[in-house]
DNA sequence: ACCTGAACACCGTTCAAGT
DNA sequence: ACCTGAACACCGTTCAAGT
C-alpha cells in the first residue's frame, strides 16, 4: 500500500562537489538542519522525515547532518524542541481561571503551529528545558493562586494530560471520534447507525461531527472548572483579586 | 548512536524450505503473525517491528506475511485492534461515579496489558469497530445517568482525552514528568534545582518523583468528578439510585 | 573544519516462479 | 493456496579519505 515512490521533495539538486562549501557561504548550521527537517514535516509528514530527504532539502549529502546533529533521534527530538521553545506563553494577570485558560489556548496555538509536527511535540520525551517552560508557568500561576507545592505538581499533570490528550486527537484525528467536512461527517453517521450498538445510533449525529475549536474549548472548560475549584476549596483565600 | 546491531530476537531458524509447509500443520494465520508482532513489541519495543523479524519468530521468511496482512502500517492497526479488543469492560452498576471510574481503571488496565505496545493503542487511529466499544460503554453510563446526547459525547470526549493523556505519559515516561525510583528522583531533583526557575526549585521534590498509580488516581478522581458534577446539574434527577 | 565516496547492514514491497 | 528467490528502491550510520 505504501510504495516507496520519489519522495515528495523537489529542491534543485546542484551538481556533486566536495570538500568544503565553495564561497564563504557555510549556510549550514544546525539551526538550518532542524529548520530544514520541519519544513519536510509541513510538507510530507514525520514519516517522510530521512537523513537523506532533510540534507536534500539543503543541497547536501547526508551525511553531512552528522556534522550538527547526532543522529536522526536526535534529529527529531531537536524538532520538537525547537517548536516548543516557540511556543509563546502569556503574561499572567493574576486570575488562575483566565490564566490557566491563555495558557492552554496558547499551548495549543504553539504545539499546533507546525500541525504535521504535533505528535511529535506532544509525545516526544523532552530530558531539556524546553519542555520545562510551560510546565513552571502553569506552576506558578498555580502557586500564586495559593496551591500548595504538592497540590500544584498533581494539578499541573492533570492538566496537561487533559490538554495534550485533547490536541494528540486534533492532531492524529481519525474516525473513532467524529470527523472533519460535511460529507465525511454523513458518511461516518451513517457507519455509526449501522454498528448496531443502540447507544451509538442514537448519538450518532453528535458523535459523527467533530469541531476542534469546539471540543478543544469543552475539555478546557471543564479541567480549568475543576482545577479551580480544587484550588479555591483547599485554600480558602481570596476570590478574585490578587491578594488584597 | 542508534547503531544496527543483530535484533534481539533469537528463535530457532530453520533451514530454508520452500513451496508450502511439509506437515499438515500450517501454523501461519493472520492472528499468529499479529501475536508476533506483540512478542516482538514486548522483548524489544515498537522499533523492533519489521516484517523480517516478526517472520523470523514464526521460522517463516518476511514475504509470507503479506498473505495475511496488508503491509507493516497495517500489522501495527491490526496489533493496536487486538489489545483493544481485550480490554475487559466492566458492568455498569447503576451509579455513574463508580462506573466512569471502573471503566477507566480497566481501559488502563487493557491499554497496558503490553506496556512498550501502549502508545501504538493509544495513538492510533482505529477505523474499525474495536475502539467503539469502550466509547459505546462510557456513553451508555452516561446516557443512563440522565446525560443528554449531545453533552454526553462532549463529556466522553474529554474523560478520554484526560485518561489517554495520563497514560500516554505512563508508557513514554520521561523526565519532564518525573522519573521513578529513588536513585533517579534524587538525580532528577538536583536537576531542577539547578534549573534556576524558583517554581521548579520550590516544587522540586514533588516534581521529581512520579507515582504511576497514584498519579493516575488523582487525574481520574479530579476528572470522573467534574463528569459527574456536570451531569448531575445539568439533569437534576436521581442522586445514587438508577431511577427509583 | 567540514564535506563526501565507498561501504555495511538493514528496511518494505512486488512479482514471478515453485510445490 | 501458500511459500520463497531475486530484485528494487529505499534506510541510518561509520570511517577513511579529500579540500
Amino acid at each position: 500500500m505504501t510504495t516507496r515512490t520519489a519522495p515528495a521533495d523537489n529542491q534543485p539538486r546542484t551538481p556533486p562537489r566536495r570538500g568544503r562549501p565553495r564561497k564563504g557561504a557555510s549556510t549550514l548550521t544546525r539551526d538550518a538542519v532542524i529548520e530544514a527537517a520541519i519544513s519536510v514535516i509541513d510538507d510530507a509528514g514525520v514519516e517522510a522525515v530521512s537523513m537523506r530527504t532533510v540534507a536534500r532539502r539543503l543541497g547536501v549529502d547526508a551525511k553531512s547532518l552528522y556534522n550538527y546533529v547526532d543522529g536522526k533521534d536526535n534529529l527529531l527530538d531537536a524538532v520538537a524542541e525547537h517548536i516548543l521553545t516557540g511556543v509563546a506563553l502569556p503574561e499572567p494577570t493574576g486570575s488562575l481561571d483566565t490564566d490557566l485558560r491563555a495558557i492552554g489556548r496558547t499551548f495549543r496555538a504553539g504545539t499546533l503551529a507546525h500541525p504535521r509536527a504535533g505528535a511529535l511535540v506532544l509525545t516526544r520525551q523532552l530530558s531539556s528545558t524546553a519542555g520545562l517552560r510551560p510546565v513552571a508557568t502553569v506552576l506558578s500561576v498555580l502557586r500564586a493562586a495559593g496551591c500548595g507545592p504538592e497540590e500544584a505538581v498533581h494539578l499541573l499533570r492533570t492538566l496537561l494530560a487533559a490538554v495534550v490528550g485533547t490536541l494528540l486527537r486534533e492532531v492524529a484525528a481519525g474516525p473513532t471520534f467524529g470527523v472533519v467536512g460535511p460529507e465525511a461527517t454523513a458518511k461516518r453517521q451513517r457507519d455509526l447507525e449501522a454498528s448496531g450498538l443502540p447507544v451509538l445510533v442514537e448519538v450518532a449525529p453528535h458523535l459523527a461531527r467533530f469541531g476542534h475549536d469546539e471540543e478543544f474549548e469543552y475539555a478546557l472548560d471543564l479541567i480549568v472548572n475543576a482545577v479551580t475549584r480544587k484550588v479555591h476549596e483547599s485554600s480558602p483565600a481570596s476570590s478574585q483579586a490578587p491578594s488584597a
